[in-house]
RNA sequence: GGGCACGUAGAUCAGCGGAAGAUCGCUGCUUUCGCAAAGCAGAGGUCGGGGGUUCAAAUCCCCCCGUGUCCA
């Protein structure tokens, strides 16, 4: 970055000098005579027991404070956007105000809500947890305020100049800081290929904002100036808390009376926090998160976790549910949709807790036991076994010694260990969205009218063609639905031609044709759409509002939508829930939607302006993710389900037919999928499961209501007649046995012990059962031949101490070029296809005679 | 999304290349007026599924499926 680029007539202006910093020698703006920037490390905190502002505010009135000074200076006030951030594939959480605008507004693609605008956007850090109570000044929830404003070549808001004076007004004017003491270093910001500078706001030692202004695009070594610039400010409100009251951390200035009870019981890095998992917790919770043990549900259980273990070694602990709602109470004051839903939080964390204890009761069972069997084998449980645990079963080292006699000590840098076992992975792959072969659009080519959007029905139209591009198509109007939303393309016809895919590009929709359109632009083309297609789209689209409203009803609020496809033949939706759906909740879902259904209650889409759909219908609307935009369009099924989306849906919900319900899978922890069909397909899926019912019976001779019973009798047989096999086999075994017993030359005694020489038309595994039967008795040892696949089996048992039976086999394998091998009781060998098995036999008799005889057998027991 | 661990009798688990085991539960017998209990006997296993290596696989390798857990 060139200096120029701080070079702000502001600074010059008001009188500011441009210094280097002695410490990290970074150059920085001042109207003080520093030698150094404000901003620790360089300089110590000085205002501890001496505030920085005029005045000290708690955490709602400094937030109030600092949106208001922004509407007063022109800025629209923006709520918050969830903190999960849904809308985006590259991140989990929201982790700064201007995710929030990422990529469709900062890109260009879509009007910012309002601009200028100011928010106070709750963000998380996890990079941060450790530090947490630690440093005094982290949380793994922040709020991040900021004022935005978003240039274009055409509409310049304001820029660097501009955004400085404001902060400065703020923290002078507003708040009333000595003007000498702040400091605005020169910094400069990169992120997702963009960069630009960027100054950073120090006081007394604290950093309490960043002014990035995105300006540039990295293109290869070189900048190119973005045709979008943006002002993109982080002011910390935990911080401004914490200056405008001085106290020894950011933690007693933000969370005042729950932070003091909870020392009570607590000392300050643990009542730290639970105080911030509880706050974070409860935005996550209330935004739909539910712990699982991946992605951002994984985030919410290591939350939870971690604080039940707190609680849990605490003696006289309060209740977990206590806590969040003590801290869901002080956030509602300005977050209402918080603490909304009580006991459906208290029924996820409840669950959750209970898992917990699950895991944790099963991994000591399995510590003791191994534990026993290392010092049995007079080994002891190691270091690494700690860690090893903790990966696998998720069992905190203090935990896991409790269960071992004789426990090496835990390794100070535990965690960091358990981190080197997860450096050798692969980083999660980034996937950027794809834009499938789409073409580009010349800038000066008019936008789409969207009509969809205002009638689902209409399905024949005229339109006039404005570019062309190979198959491609783009219309000054459609009615043709692009896929997006979950719901795919419509399809139809163009002129003569099919239209096969339709897609959405900025500001256009494009239809991509069977073959390049043959079109001029500005001639007049008629556009149809499949009509049968349309309709099982729309009413797919609307059953799955219906459906989500009722998971929600009978499951409770925490369900939130977390994927939906609609096709033509099925839908699907994924929501968040703690557990597997039991059949009762099921029947109850699909009675609901279905009485729904036939209420036929009105199904209105309409636009409205952002913050009044926010304020009436709340953070619900979200459903399909965040919808940047100063207009949201409402799909609003009266009495029941609003949700902001783009899609066509029916008029009436009675138009959705029937909505069957044919699969429920958990697809991961946390997720539930259904899959559904309304409508036509409702029926045909309907009339498939009878169609099966009755051939399953048919085939079974019974009628339809008897098929349980009939498969449970038809099992029984099966059953009954696997037992008889059995039986038989072991019947048919032992008459080989008795055969073979009774067959003068097959047995022979050497002294204490009997050989039992024979050859059966028997494979290998029966081999191994008949030699079972002819070694019941010590001193046994049975000699066995068959054949298996063509090749000659040896089988070899011996219940004799004088005979091993491996020994036996390997003198023989040779006579028949087989290999084989065993143990001293039992020992097999396999011939090559067509070998004298004959000899084997006679060779391996002649090795066990020799053990058996060499022993001091009886004399004259061995015969020629 | 990735790493690791796990999947064996109804339950909890052992076995980790050579003849499928333990404990509890279950059934029967003995003992008892009966129960509890004890003793004896017995039933109960496609060792998650599919490929492969091997004379031989629950065991080793690969691919699926399921579960748990850690990490992003």
């Amino acid at each position: 970055m060139e200096d120029a680029e701080y070079d702000l007539a502001f600074f010059h202006r008001a009188g500011f000098r441009r210094r280097a910093c002695t410490v990290c020698g970074a150059a920085f703006w001042t109207l003080g005579d520093h030698d150094r920037c404000q901003e620790a490390p360089c300089r110590d905190y000085g205002f501890l027991g001496r505030p920085g502002f005029a005045r000290a505010y708690e955490t709602h009135a400094m937030r109030e404070a600092y949106l208001r000074y922004f509407e007063q200076r022109g800025h629209a006030r923006v709520r918050r956007y969830p903190t999960v951030a849904r809308w985006r594939n590259d991140v989990f959480f929201t982790q700064a105000s201007i995710y929030d605008f990422q990529p469709w507004v900062t890109s260009g693609a879509i009007p910012p809500p309002a601009n200028p605008l100011t928010i106070s956007q709750p963000v998380l850090r996890f990079i941060d947890l450790e530090e947490v109570g630690r440093s005094g000044r982290h949380f793994t929830l922040f709020e991040m305020m900021a004022h935005h404003a978003f240039n274009r070549p055409d509409h310049e808001v304001y820029f660097k100049d501009r955004t400085v004076e404001l902060c400065h007004g703020l923290l002078t004017e507003e708040l009333g800081a000595d003007p000498t003491g702040i400091t605005y270093k020169e910094e400069v910001w990169e992120g997702g290929g963009n960069l630009g500078p960027s100054l950073s706001v120090g006081l007394l030692g604290l950093e309490l904002a960043t002014l990035v202004f995105m300006e540039y695009v990295r293109d290869g070594t070189s900048l190119r100036p973005m045709p979008l610039t943006v002002v993109d400010t982080g002011y910390g409100l935990e911080r401004f808390a914490w200056m405008s009251q001085g106290t020894n951390t950011a933690y007693e200035a933000v969370f005042g009376r729950e932070y003091e009870e909870l020392r009570r019981t607590f000392p300050p890095r643990e009542a730290a926090i639970l105080i911030d998992h509880a706050r974070a917790i409860n935005f996550l919770l209330t935004d739909g998160v539910v712990p699982s043990n991946s992605k951002e549900g994984y985030f919410a259980r290591l939350l939870l976790r971690r604080s039940i273990r707190i609680l849990q070694r605490t003696p006289e602990a309060p209740e977990l549910s206590a806590i969040l709602d003590a801290s869901a109470r002080e956030i509602a004051r300005a977050f209402p949709e918080v603490g909304e839903h009580r006991d459906d939080l208290h029924r996820v964390v409840a669950a959750e807790a209970e898992r917990f204890a699950e895991s944790i009761e099963r991994a000591r069972a399995m510590i003791r036991r191994y534990d026993e069997r290392t010092r049995a084998g007079g080994g002891r449980v190691t270091e690494d076994d700690l860690i090893q645990w903790y990966d696998s079963l998720g069992i905190p080292p203090d935990l896991a010694v409790e269960e071992v006699r004789d426990p090496p000590p835990i390794p100070d840098d535990f965690y960091a260990r358990v981190a080197t076992r997860h450096e050798s992975e692969r980083p999660a792959t980034e996937y950027a969205e794809v834009v499938e072969g789409l073409p580009d659009v010349p800038g000066t080519v008019p936008a789409t009218e969207v009509l969809y959007y205002l009638d689902p029905y209409t399905l024949a139209f005229e339109a006039h063609v404005v570019w062309v591009g190979g198959p491609f198509v783009a219309l000054d109007r459609t009615y043709f639905y692009p896929t997006g939303g979950g719901q795919v393309t419509d399809t139809g016809q163009l002129g003569d031609l099919a239209v096969v895919d339709v897609a959405r590009r900025g500001p256009w929709i494009l239809h991509r044709l069977e073959r390049p359109a043959p079109f001029a632009v500005g001639e007049r083309v008629r556009g149809r759409i499949d009509r049968p297609r349309r309709v099982q789209l729309m009413q797919h689209h609307t059953a799955t509002h219906l459906l989500n409203g009722a998971l929600r009803e009978v499951l409770g609020p925490h369900v939130w939508q977390a994927g939906a496809y609609k096709g033509p033949e099925a839908a699907r939706i994924d929501i968040t829930h703690y557990k597997p759906l039991s059949r009762d909740e099921l029947r109850r879902v699909e009675r609901r939607v279905n009485e729904i259904v036939r209420e036929d209650r009105p199904v209105k889409s309409y636009f409205e302006g952002r913050s009044a759909a926010e304020r009436r219908f709340g953070f619900t609307l979200y459903q399909g993710g965040a919808v940047p935009g100063k207009e949201l369009r409402i799909v609003e099924v009266e009495g029941f389900d609003v949700e902001a989306c783009g899609g066509t849906h029916c008029t009436h919900t009675s138009e959705v037919g029937a909505i069957a319900i044919s699969d429920v899978e958990r697809i991961q922890d946390g997720i539930v999928r259904l899959t559904y069909s309304s409508g036509e397909r409702a029926l045909d899926l309907r009339d498939e499961h009878e169609e099966i019912l009755k051939e399953a019976a048919r085939r079974l001779g019974v009628p339809v209501p008897q098929l349980p019973d009939g498969i449970d009798r038809l099992l029984g047989e099966i059953e009954e007649s696997r037992q008889r096999a059995r039986a038989r086999r072991k019947e048919d075994l032992g008459a080989t046995a008795a055969r073979l017993l009774s067959d003068p030359t097959v047995a022979e005694t050497l002294g204490a012990t009997t050989l039992l020489t024979g050859q059966v038309d028997l494979g290998r595994a029966e081999l191994m059962e008949l030699s079972r039967l002819l070694t019941k008795a010590p001193g046994r040892v049975a000699i066995l031949a068959g054949e298996e696949d063509g090749r000659g089996v040896l089988f070899v048992g011996s219940t004799s101490p004088q005979v091993a039976a491996n020994e036996v086999v390997r003198a023989a394998a040779p006579a028949f070029d087989g290999k084989g091998g065993g143990n001293p009781a039992a020992a097999t060998a396999v011939g090559e296809p067509g070998a004298p098995l004959a000899h084997a036999l006679r060779a391996a008799r002649e090795s066990a005679r020799r053990a058996a005889g060499a022993d001091g057998g009886a004399p004259g027991a061995a015969r020629p």
